[in-house]
DNA sequence: TTGTAAGCGTTATCAT
DNA sequence: ATGATAACGCTTACAA
């Protein structure tokens, strides 16, 4: 315990030598014999002195900080997308600042300031909404970005994602192969680009198949991804005369909720609906039914995105750089060959 | 795009006044004319200034930023605490510096003085081994210290997580009064005090019940939680001459990978064996079987953390501190009255 | 091989 | 109501 930090002038006065030498021990940055370098590093473990980052960042204008803004880290894709970004930086001696946006611009606008004064050498960020505005807040100070997950299609900026129109329409396609037509979509926040997309490939899908389109099929809510929000969208669902055969769900936590929503409804799955869901589980082939699921290459994503910005801030010109990682479906239980076999 | 971040000196001289008004207009900390301050807005807007944190953080010793550590965010328990976490700081404008400690000392150890340099304020920690020497370096520092989880037997430090002999003595006295005589253990870590009181817990349950201990039923493994090492460790466990007819597993983690070996070993659960878990995981109840588990206050464990770390901050004396949350035993179909129905 | 001193971009203490 | 200026704790020319 000690009243006051240590300071390298402390070091310097103690080692008697200047602060110069202090600091060049200990970077390594410039020759001194080992008599002085002992001493210095004696005053060092003595003082229990150690350097501030701060002020040392102050004068390199490097901060060894990255800003890494997602919706909820509690969604497991984000969750696992981060865990990859920070072995990739930690691994540079780079710090993350963990930014939740709950999908709130206003959120997401706080936090840029807040990203812009510390000063972080770059971003990664899952843009919510119209992010153009933050994101060129960013630029404009010469921070680069990477985008994850979702691209606003305004703006040219470097991106690692996956083929989200293609997945979905492999995925809804395998759907109609099984022998549905009333296929149900399930998504949260509508607006963003993955969804779009994902709801794209839906369309595609169905039109090549002469599936009629009915937008009463397609339910969504705003927010961030919970599965309570999915489970009371997916109840309304079934109101519907023609409730769905099938359910394709836009991501992991709505996966389950529809499940439970089915559940709940005293339907069974995949004989009255089947699920297929985009997104992951480490265990969905554990759950009743097992799930059929589109992964994604969730870590990935992390490592690809934060590579690239590592080479950002390296000096390297990414502006182009785009990444489509691919993705996999994963067929199980919960749609099942034949269709649904019932009623109407 | 500009060549060079604008300054307080820059917004100065555009509007005409010293640095001390700029300073003073942006923090609103001592009056201005309506006139002045207007002037001052202006320049700033107009060379899209942002103070530097860095700066401000040099000359007023504060950081508002905290460090987390913890083992690995993509263990369900973690992501829950973390999040809870970053609500209370973000309230007050605090940023979380993200560690992944992947149970290695030697990677806490590094991170501790990453940490210690950036000058955080405070560090919520969930610790790997004996981690007296990390925890040490941040109290000689002065820079409070708020355990999660896991509490080294030797340091008195505030502590924040559950009651893990009684939660773990209540649930092996379930599966006791199921039936179950030989009831098997699976840990991670078993250094780690959450570990020890767990099965603590197990052995004074079975003491109670009057069913003697065998070690050759605990089973376990170094490193982080995964799924994949649970399984090979479980599996391990069924050649034994005299297999369990029940298993206490020590995280939502192994829980999993004890129901795969399990499953992949041709038993059935629960009518084999019955499985009994530590940690909740948001869905559970939709396995196959649905799991028993001990729901932990996840979410809770870490706003008490970080409210706890927050005083300390402004000031408070939580030396003493220690929260116990409660736990509950959510009891489903993976572990059934009645005990085994089966061999020997 | 080592030291001196000028910044880095703020805040805070005096003055005015 | 505002301004000068000395810190804050480092790095880095430039000297010696």
């Amino acid at each position: 315990m000690q009243i006051k930090k240590a300071s390298i002038r402390d070091v310097a006065k103690l080692a008697g030598v200047s602060t110069a030498t202090v600091s060049h021990v200990l970077n390594n940055t410039r020759v001194v014999t080992p008599e002085t370098s002992d001493r210095v590093w004696k005053a060092v473990h003595e003082l229990d002195y150690h350097p501030s980052t701060i002020a040392r960042s102050l004068v390199t204008q490097k901060t060894t900080t990255i800003g890494v803004m997602v919706s909820d880290i509690r969604n497991p894709f984000f969750t696992d997308v981060v865990r990859g970004i920070e072995d990739i930086f930690n691994a540079s001696g780079f710090n993350l600042i963990l930014c939740n946006t709950d999908e709130s611009e206003e959120k997401a606008n706080l936090y840029g300031r807040v990203l812009l004064g510390k000063r972080v050498e770059g971003v990664i960020l899952a843009p919510t909404g119209h992010a153009v505005e933050l994101i060129q807040d960013f630029i404009s100070q010469s921070i680069p970005v990477v985008l994850i997950d979702r691209r606003p299609p305004e703006c040219i900026v470097p991106f690692v994602g996956v083929d989200n129109i293609a997945a979905a329409y492999e995925s809804v396609s395998h759907l109609v192969d099984d022998g549905h037509q009333h296929i149900g979509l399930v998504s949260s926040l509508m607006t963003s680009s993955t969804a779009q997309d994902r709801i794209e490939g839906y369309r595609r899908a169905l039109r090549d198949a002469k599936i009629s389109l009915s937008d009463e099929l397609i339910v969504s809510f705003d927010g961030i991804s919970t599965v309570v929000s999915a489970e009371n969208v997916v109840r309304e669902l079934f109101r519907h005369p023609h409730p769905p055969t099938a359910l394709f769900t836009l991501n992991n936590l709505l996966t389950i909720g529809a499940l439970r929503a089915i559940n709940d409804l005293g339907l069974r799955c995949p004989e009255d609906v089947a699920i297929l869901g985009f997104d992951d589980l480490e265990w969905a082939s554990m759950f009743t039914p097992p799930l059929t699921m589109v992964r994604q290459p969730t870590y990935e994503i992390g490592t690809t995105a934060a590579s690239i910005l590592m080479r950002a801030i390296s000096g390297e010109d990414i502006t182009n750089e785009e990444v489509l990682l691919p993705t996999k479906l994963i067929v199980r239980d919960s749609c099942r060959p034949g269709g649904h076999s019932g009623n109407n």
